[in-house]
DNA sequence: TATTGTTATACTCTATAACTATA
DNA sequence: TATAGTTATAGAGTATAACAATA
């Protein structure tokens, strides 16, 4: 951690816009904080691509999962996005009430709920993906080939912390 | 993009645990999709990690930079970690309502609070401290040094998303 | 006029615990 | 007993718009 308050070279008070840019302190260089900044930037930029269409990344996910797997349990879907039943079942709810996609009890397992994209949320998603290629894009553009290849497999192993954890 | 519905082998019906896995029909393909969880990942270990002192990754940059640019205004250190100001004022009532710090009028500018951490703010950071080094450690586990310097590189260049939106 | 922070409002995500109904 | 989903509850982050005080 080597020292906690760095001498600075002097307050000086420049009494410039806001006040001095705060000294970092070290902050940058937790990983966390990186991964925490990158993933609120593509956020902004996920939700800006998707303007009047109003899905949030976690929506999109179920939503283009639903489509893929349709009558899929909606623990199924929630599981592979690694949210927890509750979670999910709000997210669903929303979904839902905007008539994205149905639920409906299972034959297979009457516990399980199984969902469908409706008409209008298919038609929605269909939208959705010229949205997200364009932001994927934008986001892709900002390396080379073998940089993303190598950016998503280092994230992907990220996940073993969760399988520790919970 | 491809076909959207890939045939799958048969369904099969294995009737397994929760039914079979969803098809991903290539939203693992996306680099947000990576980011969002590996930063739920890593999130969630930050939480394990911090246990009892009950901070969150935010909250702990604010306590963090303010305790290290001791009377910065509560925008500079909101801007440094790119939330709007509403969002800061949220996150900063709570922090004093927990008596980790105080607001105090800028003398320089009385439009600006500054923000000054209590001893038991201080008392609070260092313990946490320990506990981040320990959550870093687990994460930087998972990476040789090679590639840890290269994802920060490749994380923080992300950060000119919100630059281009916002 | 522009900036800093506040207020009001709303939505989303997360999580825990207790509960129902099924299996 | 275990599982899928619901309910109730709570905390947290995000964002927009209107406003007051100050510069």
């Amino acid at each position: 951690m080597a020292s906690r308050r760095k001498a600075k070279p002097d307050p000086v008070i420049t009494a410039g816009s806001v006040s001095d840019p705060p000294d970092l302190d070290g902050l940058d260089q937790l990983l966390g904080y990186h991964l925490r900044r990158a993933q609120v930037a593509a956020h902004r930029d996920f939700i800006a691509a998707m303007g009047d269409l109003v899905l949030t990344q976690k929506q999109t996910g179920v939503m283009w999962l639903v489509q893929s797997n349709p009558g899929a349990a909606q623990g199924a879907i929630g599981a592979e996005l690694g949210m927890d039943r509750a979670t999910m079942k709000e997210l669903v709810d929303r979904l839902e009430a905007r008539g994205l996609l149905q639920r409906r009890r299972s034959g297979v397992d009457a516990r399980r709920r199984d969902l469908h994209a409706t008409p209008a949320g298919k038609r929605l998603m269909e939208r959705a993906r010229v949205r997200i290629a364009r932001h994927e894009a934008r986001m892709k553009r900002l390396f080379s080939e073998d940089e993303l290849f190598l950016l998503e497999r280092l994230l992907q192993r990220l996940q073993a912390l969760d399988v520790a954890t919970g």
